[in-house]
DNA sequence: AATGAATGAGGCTTCATTCAT
DNA sequence: AATGAATGAAGCCTCATTCAT
């Protein structure tokens, strides 16, 4: 996970640092299957039921293995969603780092930023619902603290677009890069809430819906609010 | 509470239909008074480490009284948890209706209903970090199906003001109105994660803010997305 | 409990120090009553199958309640032990300084104190056989470091009367003060093992018995080995 | 192991009766080195940790391997622990009863059997504490009868020296010989607590100090007890 | 000889709730 | 209105042991 707090240096970027990840680490890569196998039937009953509210009987029972069992291959039912989370995180951030060294114009970078973001929301539907959802809870235990690092990093790399465009006169300047950041970030994740894959609209369509209204606004006409870059 | 499915018929509204209510219905003002520090506490609790998380016994320790003296007031946990959210609800969805009758154009009403929106991240924080975190978890129990009703409701209020704007030619036809709903709804929700009271900006900066990227968009110059409105 | 390390100061002496001791503290003398009753009950079968052996759930059936109601009085099962130990230590040095103040000769005092150790062997079995065969175990977990206090403590009363008395030529000089003080107390608890209240000899009979060979010895005739006193 | 309770007849003592023993004498010389390492292992975390405290995969961890690979080498973890006491009682026995053999005097023999005693505390700790603190607890199961035999064997030849040196002259008359055994058995036992290796006393100075007080008591100037023999 | 996965029983503890006082 | 004791269900986790490979 990208926690070193360093966005440039990209050696070891994605490397384990969150508890799970340490465990992971140690398993070879035929047992790792059994164990990505029980972490993806854990993150979707953590979605749907919320994490306190999932006990480990039923991701055993899903399993189909006793709740015991379930402990030859992890620590604790937070060392599960652990891994639920910063599988994802990793894949996030490695897929933003991607996005911001093409080098591009920041316009064309934050638009990108935004279609890596929805994205996501089908491949990780289950993590990004957890992260949501059970973030709050999750956030106390010292454990997650790495979550914090993570988001953190997310927010300098997509803060420092917005006020390059804003810089390069493609943004507007009268409003706040950090806010801003803020706002569309939600908009992307929370959508999780409702979104359903194969229904009216895929998340293509909603990235390029959000883009549109993003840089060019709802309304038609002039534009009527102040602006000066 | 919102949550008879008619929003053209007013009289009624606001009336209990939540199980808390008709609980909080029969109490004497002054047992009220009581009964309402009760709910602020327990909020307070619910939204700072959830709903599960938080015990009764935390709730009557608050209140420096025993977890089974909290009996004496409420039926159950998730009659506390339902006070503390049908007031919200009720509350927000009256200021909707207010504006929505001010006959205005629909996009002076969206801006306003936006505001309302911020509006309310202060005065009821805690209920809407409940509802943002908890929601899922809640929604399984029959008691709170007239939150998901409430949340219709809100939906069409939402929806018809962007369709009458569409149609009046205010807004950009190429938008999906309930998609578009939706994203407004959510980032000015889930801006309760963040927002601290004293910050930099208050509610009333974070709305304007909102409604100037809302309706012209983050970038400058001329717009380049299709429009046909 | 007496760990504050210092024998002649005796404000405090046998103040609550003990984990134990800070919860049983708030319990009103009333309530006490059945507490008192559970850690009794719980200590015999502490004594009888060793602390690890004996589950909640025994002691509970023992009260004749549920295991979980146990909780209602403890914070868990080793706050019950730790009530056992630290009550077993309060009384005895308690009484053992009482001893000293009675500033006979050491002989005399050393005697008493024999008889005071015999004489806790029947009022306190259960606690001093668990401190027997659990110490091990139990003082892994910081919150038993204050019976190595309390350890200290009564090495040092010991071993200052022990000194004493070969200082007035009462006692040989040719033995070790710690080490004639640890084995005088080993032969004492040790005794719990097989002394069965009611059998051929009682405590008193043990003392006397014991302090007959300890300042006289086994032989018969003229002492054998050196001595300068 | 000597629970043929028969002193005077040598044939089979120390054949294995234990069902450790007989699961032992099975194996072969090399896979006997490889079970003997992983004795010695459990028994330094028995006595370290108590036996039930002690977990079958640390002792595995311990010697590099998973825990269920320690069943190639032993029934259950009962059987190691009965190997590590019945491996020092065998030890035990055998010294005593050739002390006995020398036909000496009766004191001559007791002041060896001390000797005897301390002597093993450095060689067996571990099955000296594990015996001293999980007696309570093996006890319980019928495969560990055998250690009451051990234990009554052991009594008799002791109990049997006492009986000679009072009838002898050499032992005050007025003391009871089974009591007097328990006390020296136990001194020397519960040693094992405190005695470390290295340290200010080795056992050899331990034994000569227990003996002097034994025999010619703490006291100094005339005996001040009444005796007859 | 050892692995890795799983079992099954049971342990400690939590917690919403009830109820006599 | 509140206390204090208890309930009963359930939760997470541990651990000795088994067994196919």
């Amino acid at each position: 996970m990208a926690h070193n707090g360093n966005v440039t240096t990209r050696k070891n970027s994605g490397t384990a640092t969150s508890p799970a990840k340490r465990q992971r680490a140690t398993s070879s890569g035929a047992a790792s299957e059994r164990r990505d196998h029980l972490v993806k039937l854990a993150a979707e009953l953590f979605a749907r039921k919320g994490f306190q509210a999932t006990t480990v009987r039923e991701i055993a029972d899903e399993a189909g293995i006793l709740s015991g069992s379930l402990y030859h291959h992890f620590d604790s039912k937070e060392t599960i969603v652990d891994e639920v989370l910063s599988t994802f995180l990793d894949d996030l951030i490695a897929r933003y780092r991607a996005a911001v060294d093409n080098n591009s114009d920041a316009r064309t970078v934050l638009s990108e930023m935004v279609r890596i973001g929805f994205g996501t929301l089908e491949p990780h539907r289950a993590a990004i619902t957890v992260m949501q959802n059970d973030w709050n809870y999750l956030r106390q235990f010292e454990r997650f603290n790495y979550l914090v690092k993570a988001e953190d990093e997310v927010e300098q790399i997509w803060v420092a677009q917005i006020k390059a465009g804003q810089a390069a006169g493609l943004f507007r300047a009268d409003v706040d890069p950090k806010l801003t950041y803020r706002m569309i970030r939600d908009t992307i994740w929370v959508a999780v809430r409702w979104f359903r894959p194969g229904g009216r609209l895929n998340t293509s369509a909603l990235a390029e819906h959000y883009i549109t209204v993003l840089f060019d606004g709802l309304a038609t006409g002039e534009r009527t609010t102040q602006r000066q870059g």
